[in-house]
DNA sequence: AAGTGGTCTAGACCACGGA
DNA sequence: CCGTGGTCTAGACCACTTA
């Protein structure tokens, strides 16, 4: 085995090793191997599986658990992150002013799919004449009196039939990607401020030119191919702040 | 040493060594010991001197360089970050839609101090009685029409003297708690749609009302003790916007 | 060629969690 | 109590940078 690699690593393969296990466990867990919750096999073992030594392995693990999608506890064992999968689609960044998230009920859902425009090619790197799947909602907190009107875009190609699943349609992205085979990275996000429009000004309740936060989004892969195109206007309470982490 | 350090840990600090060392080193940097853009010496050379393995002296050095405050390259080695030093007082976030960083030009400073009031007092954990300095300053990028209002308080208690400091004035908050012996670490930020009153529409030259997206941070040391509270109103031109990054 | 950090190994002991 | 991940050691070799 040692010269096995030792031989083959040049030609083939020149990354990390503990790189190369990262991805396999990243397939691990985006095709179902490793199911969501589930406990998965001590360093040890894992080690000795991949023929690497406990600490590579254990490189391999951390990064992992750094980007969220396992969970290890000293004394307890190494699961695959629960990943939210209930309706909530996730506008985590949305939350009281005592950091509680907020409680979004889906007033309206309205999906279509057709070719892609200009700006959806852009943003999901598509070749003109590729279609894509849209899913328009309007959501609400009505407790904080905070409205969204979303827009996600998603490649007909890689989320075949999504139209069709209405299932899926609830989801938030993490658990949807997960169901079409897919791993969500984490990803950028752009925030302006924007008047309401006639459109949106009816379908969030507010008066045209309401001031309102435009937050746009694109989602990939791990291996950069992006996945979700979102914008979002939302219309926040009083009570209603967007939060998050600074580097 | 390798006797003292099994007996004397137990009483005295149970903490991983690489964390320890990680402490020390940040008091390194912090104090100017390690100046700013200075190399340091060698992994096996701290090792040494820390009386650890290389591989333990690694991980606190890894540390260090996932903070931002070392930048470690292989063959070259490793150096102390160079912290923006100059004058603009960094709002890094907020950036041109091509992602470009703004050019802030300062319209005005105003520098006062004061007991500190109930919300800075919550705000940097300060007890009644004490007091702060207050800066405001307005800030403009007119080439991109964005305009912003600044409000920053710190306790005085930390930052002696600052009123009298107006090279200090201008510094970004990097810069100012180096400046004072401080260390900032990375703090979460608040954002909200605020309308415009009466006098932050005088200073930002728009109309009474106008929507502004309003920036609230906390900033602390590593040690989580708060040196910095922010309050800042941005009136974004057409071509701005807020981009963070998603975990 | 010399020196640096990056990767990798093969162990050891410790602290935590659960049976 | 045992099994887990967390910490730590003491090496080895590799890839990169600079002189």
């Amino acid at each position: 085995m040692e010269i096995i690699r030792k031989l083959e690593k040049p030609v083939f393969e020149t990354r990390p090793l503990y790189l190369q296990i990262f991805d396999r466990l990243l397939d691990y867990i985006a095709d179902g191997t490793w199911k969501s919750g589930a406990m998965v096999p001590n360093e040890i073992e894992l080690a000795r599986t991949f023929g690497v030594s406990v600490g590579t392995m254990r490189k391999a693990l951390q990064a992992l658990s750094e980007r969220g999608l396992l969970t290890r506890r000293q004394g307890r064992g190494t699961y695959v992150s629960e990943m939210p999968s209930g309706e909530s689609p996730s506008l985590d960044n949305l939350r009281t002013r005592r950091m509680d998230a907020l409680t979004w009920e889906i007033k309206s859902i309205q999906v279509t799919s057709g070719l892609a425009d200009d700006d959806e090619q852009r943003a999901l790197s598509l070749t003109d004449g590729t279609s894509v799947v849209r899913i328009r909602k309007v959501l609400a907190d009505t407790a904080n009196d905070t409205h969204v009107l979303e827009y996600c875009r998603y490649p007909s190609q890689r989320f075949e039939n999504l139209e069709k699943d209405t299932a899926a349609h609830t989801m938030p992205l993490g658990a949807l990607a997960r169901r079409y085979g897919l791993l969500a990275a984490p990803a950028s996000e752009q925030l302006e401020l924007h008047l309401a429009d006639g459109k949106q000004a009816k379908l969030l309740e507010v008066t045209q030119g309401a001031p309102l936060l435009q937050l746009t989004r694109i989602v990939t892969c791990f291996d950069h191919v992006p996945i979700e195109f979102r914008v979002a206007f939302c219309r926040l309470g009083a009570n209603a702040i967007y939060a998050y982490q600074l580097r």
